[in-house]
DNA sequence: CTTGATGCAAAATATTTGCATGCTC
DNA sequence: GAGCATGCAAATATTTTGCATCAAG
């Protein structure tokens, strides 16, 4: 959806216009969300980064500061369900909300636009000035439903 | 929206048909949520359980056993979001979503006819057997974009 | 009485922070 | 060079668990 270059694009301006320093490590996490698809928690991002560049030591603590660093600004996002703590995706994907799987965990993205409208136009209505949204819908997937 | 008494029957029901006692704790957690009106986080929810039961010392374990045990039945829904943990809030009112304050931390309910119907034509869409669902706008609210 | 529930404290996790040192800019 | 970023480890915070005891059914 988006291209890798672009992402570090906005990467590098983003950290640029906040006084802030691109470094190796910041680099190597945002590209392992660009690389996995998918919803991971912090450790498993830790692991990712570790494994892709042998030779670079990264902390935990970077990870947690880095996340929410992209977190804030946009470029990632978190999600959190049930027992299972946060996971974070990439962003600047095209908006896309989640089914969530209760019994198995799979999660399905999926977009629609008469929902984006409608969000919009509630967020009016409260003079909230959205920055973002999301939406969850939990149950059981079609594989899990079978299962019973 | 909904009376106590009411909640306090679908609990009772709901232990009973899972072979699960019904005791003083419980109890008091379920009317602690139902009393106080937001999102509260597991910690919270114990010194209220606590303030209002001199008599009872109930341990933050049983808070979060129960917290558990009522998300599961759907009587209490978690939500969480940016660096706060996982809230609290009882289930049963009729179904509404949230506008969250990324600056003040204010939570707003309100509830979308529409959009509640198109997350139905969705689960459907994907076969997803839906059991609950949720939706956060996150933004500044009115007074937060003035302060600015 | 039988079995699940509780409180407590310990254990396991998860997350944040202080600080000396290393790297960008 | 100046100042932010990093790794490490310690400090916190958050949740979960084991277990003896209690209490609901």
């Amino acid at each position: 959806m988006v291209e890798y270059p672009f992402l570090l694009d906005e990467f590098t301006l983003l950290l640029k216009k906040n006084g802030l320093k691109f470094t190796r490590q910041r680099e190597a996490i945002l590209k392992a969300l660009y690389e996995h698809d998918g919803h991971f928690s912090p450790e498993e991002i830790h692991r990712f980064v570790s494994e892709a560049n042998d030779d670079l030591n990264i902390g935990i603590a970077t990870i947690y500061r880095t996340l929410t660093l992209l977190e804030d600004a946009g470029l990632a996002e978190s999600i959190s369900f049930g027992k299972d703590g946060k996971k974070y995706e990439i962003g600047l994907k095209k908006h896309h909300d989640h089914l969530i799987c209760t019994a198995c965990g799979t999660i399905v993205e999926f977009s629609d636009d008469v929902i984006e409208a409608r969000q919009e136009a509630i967020a009016e209505k409260y003079h909230f000035q959205m920055t973002d949204h999301t939406m969850k819908i939990v149950g059981l997937c079609a594989d899990c439903q079978t299962k019973h």
